[in-house]
DNA sequence: CTGAAAGCGCTAACAC
DNA sequence: GTGTTAGCGCTTTCAG
């Protein structure tokens, strides 16, 4: 690449003294402040694009305390719903011109607390964040909003009412629309493999789930509902539990799609027809479910939308600049729909 | 939360005054320099936690000129390949003390420009990118490489030699591997449906395709060679086109998962017998190729493994502070494997 | 071992 | 319209 030299030290200082400006005249041409002369903001801007000048953000952003950049905490990336709710903010926001850093937590209350430290120390402007499956405790994130930082949470949420956006699949809804579609086929012998009740989804599509079989009154059985983590491990050993011995299942709800679709493998392996003697519904829409045979019914979440809601939400927030009082105190609640499969 | 008043402002000169130090102590101890008393460190330390002080990491950045940040550009994060690799980089790095700031280009060449320049303006210690399907041209990470900020590319990277650490997977022999499997079996009549040749990969894949075919002497026919975004859409047109008029194909191979699936949904809608009448081999071991029925022979890329190594190599760059010296001039190649499945 | 002082690159009053 | 100046919060010589 033929660059000529190149200015060593790529600087709005550099700039002025080549164009015998002062730095305040770059500055406001690249902020574009009104009152400078259109020959002069022409100039520099024809000077900017020739070099090739990039503004220093750590240097305006120390002096502006804004950084353009917002942190996102999910558990994994990997996991549908925030693969999807991701590239939806990334994307938003980008558009508008922010920055966005990702972490995982890996489900690690330790690592969020870390997470939440980090990303205070990088002063960014916002911080989304969809939790561990652990969090009963949400101070660590007091950092943040103590130093009027918004935070959004998504997903798993704080359950109390916290100083801090919410946004949320209607996951009671979603737990009581999948149970419902079983007792309507007529099951009777519900089983329900949950996550552990100390998250807001899981508790929320439990009293989703106990509220339909209770209204057609069919039993819930104990013994029939498990709280783990969401492993198609769990999900084998669970299986292995409910069909050691009768009375036998007519129909599993899983709490997620990974624990529907190692269900229903479960059930292929041993040789339990499926819908026939065992009807299997999911929760998320995962694309795994879609193919697999029989196709899993599920709860279709719409990540996309959760995402450009947050990406509305975030927006508003750092807009408000300060955002305290624009904080959205009730919960924003996204819908869900049960998609009917083979399974079922 | 009971914060009682909490000094306003949460910066180093601050605690020195509070304890009657000077800013350099301070810092020293928060850089663990070696000439400071024991006691002083300790007093310090013990303040610094009880206030839950976090360094300004822009102002320290601005001094340093480091920010402990990497940057990441990724076509999409939704593409399986992907979402591991970051899954694995952030883990890798966050574990080293660096974020990570992601950004997706959508395989747009222009977003993937004004991404380069963005990480530049955030003063990135490093940048690690896959690139778009179409970047031929790779001068817009010129201004990155200029300032001394290493570049290491993965997956999509640049065909003629750049100033910059590479590593990918072993296309070449994916496809050798995956065609040679369909030789093997007796198939006579292959057809390749490649992503467009702009792309390393693809061309990678495709040389190893065609290699594999001449060497037993099969035929080549370039019109049942298909070279467009790997789209479920165009390989259902792909199928079309195939299948419109005999002589049919007796296999199809893929140049990614998400072909091979809409390759095999097509056979499964209009009846063609898989792998009975047609043979299907994918590319990626995505999940779902797992999954399917009947499941799809496919190329195993190791993607934790490229995240592993993408990591060990940006962190030695990032060592070498500076970093171009130790730039790897040989491509790094990860090793795939074929993974027998029921489509063959 | 600790402090004083300069400055990273930028912006925002305040002058003119 | 444009320049001057004073920091943002931190690190790093250089003194002591």
């Amino acid at each position: 690449m033929k660059t000529p030299k190149q200015t060593k030290k790529n600087s709005i200082q550099e700039l002025a003294k080549a164009l015998r400006l002062s730095p305040a005249t770059i500055s406001r041409v690249l902020n574009n402040h009104p009152h400078v002369h259109t020959a002069t903001r022409n100039r520099v801007m024809a000077f900017v694009e020739k070099t090739g000048y990039t503004r220093n953000v750590m240097a305006s952003g120390l002096r502006t305390n804004k950084t353009n950049t917002v942190g996102l905490i999910v558990p994994r990336f990997s996991m549908f719903v925030h693969t999807e709710v991701i590239t939806t903010v990334q994307n938003g926001l980008h558009a508008h011109g922010y920055n966005l850093i990702i972490c995982q937590s890996n489900d690690s209350v330790d690592i969020e607390k870390d997470l939440a430290r980090t990303l205070y120390a990088s002063r960014v402007d916002a911080v989304i964040a969809a939790c561990t499956m652990f969090t009963k405790d949400f101070s660590h994130f007091d950092i943040l909003t103590e130093n009027n930082i918004p935070v959004l949470f998504y997903d798993r949420v704080p359950m109390q009412s916290y100083g801090a956006c919410i946004i949320r699949g209607d996951d009671f809804r979603g737990g009581f629309l999948a149970a419902s579609h079983l007792v309507q086929l007529g099951c009777k012998r519900i089983s329900y493999i949950s996550g552990p009740l100390t998250c807001n989804i899981y508790i929320d599509r439990y009293a989703g789930f106990e509220k339909a079989l209770t209204q057609h009154k069919v039993p819930v059985r104990k013994d029939w509902i498990f709280y783990h983590e969401l492993t198609a491990d769990n999900a084998r050993k669970a299986m292995h539990r409910l069909f050691a011995k009768p009375p036998y299942p007519d129909a599993i709800m899983a709490a997620n799609d990974v624990t529907a679709i190692a269900v229903l493998e479960y059930a292929k392996e041993t040789g339990i027809p499926v819908p026939e003697n065992l009807r299997i519904v999911g929760y998320s829409n995962d694309p795994r479910s879609a193919i697999i045979t029989p196709s899993i019914t599920t709860i279709e979440q719409f990540p996309r939308n959760i995402g450009n809601v947050i990406v509305a939400e975030v927006l508003k927030l750092l807009k408000s600049d300060g955002g305290k009082s624009a904080v959205e105190t009730e919960p924003i609640i996204i819908p869900v729909e049960l998609i009917r499969r083979m399974s079922t």
